[in-house]
DNA sequence: GGGTAATAGTTCAACATTAAACTATATGGG
DNA sequence: CCCATATAGTTTAATGTTGAACTATTACCC
């Protein structure tokens, strides 16, 4: 009804980029979605697992930056996938204040026997891009994420 | 400790790319997200409203497609958003499942008054992109978007 | 027309997420 | 050593989010 905002060129451009740019990261995580949840999982508990999987053993902290949540959400993911039987934690010896927190036998082989599907299901989504255009939206993405903290 | 895993050339390519997806866009999103919590609202609610200001009244389906939210949460959104005085919604005449939601005189006040400041801080965010790498960017977004729903 | 399927929205319970206050440990300068 | 400061993690309260079951309305079709 009322009249639409009209921005300038710049702010427009700007602004589009950023919907697309919201949309293609939901349409891939929603892809992803289905598996994780079939195996009992949270996005930010596979996020974890991932990491692991990938990284070796973290602290809570490098894990909170590596799925892009809060340390005090971090607290919650981790003592579930411990209940779970997923991970263990430990307090380090060098600095008390950290935890380490590391894939245990089962945790390892569940998110590793996930894992190429998970990947085959993001490649798929990827596949209408071409290599290097993925390789440009990643360069383009990296630039933007970097931007800022 | 545990020995990385190693993906294929193409896994390890859609992958990265999806991972920079990811951290662009929240990147971006957390540089939005001070001047939102400041208007006391949530990323869902001012969502919502900046949906309303650009195409004007929409029923809550198609709000929660815009937003990329459940059905039943925007039950709750809007529901928030009407406490505050800020939408209001009617039942549809012609077909009665329907319900309108159009922006009050205060909500469209809000956000107008808003959406400047807002658009500028996407801009400032995308300035480390040319212009031409900005629509580069959309354009592979789109075609990720797209392909699935 | 009446029954069936489809669609819009609501409700509810379980869980996730955040921000802020808090505890515990470490660091560094006087 | 002691105090201030910083950092890692936890707790708590408030709120957001989801998925599934549910109601209400409409569309379709025999």
């Amino acid at each position: 009804m009322g009249p639409r905002y009209r921005g300038t060129k710049t702010e427009v451009r700007a602004l589009a980029a950023f919907v697309a740019l919201q949309r293609a990261a939901e349409s891939v995580m929603g892809a992803t979605q289905e598996e994780i949840v079939r195996a009992g999982l949270t996005q930010s508990q596979f996020g974890v697992l991932e990491a692991l999987l990938h990284l070796g053993p973290l602290c809570a902290k490098d894990l909170a930056r590596k799925i892009l949540r809060t340390k005090g959400n971090l607290t919650l993911v981790i003592e579930n996938l411990e209940k779970g039987g997923l991970v263990e934690r430990t307090a380090r010896d060098e600095d008390r204040r950290f935890l380490t927190v590391a894939l245990t036998k089962k945790g390892r082989r569940l998110v590793a026997g996930m894992f190429p599907r998970h990947a085959g299901t993001i490649v798929k989504a990827f596949r209408v891009l071409t290599a290097d255009e993925q390789e440009e939206l990643r360069r383009l993405c990296r630039k933007l994420g970097k931007a800022q903290g």
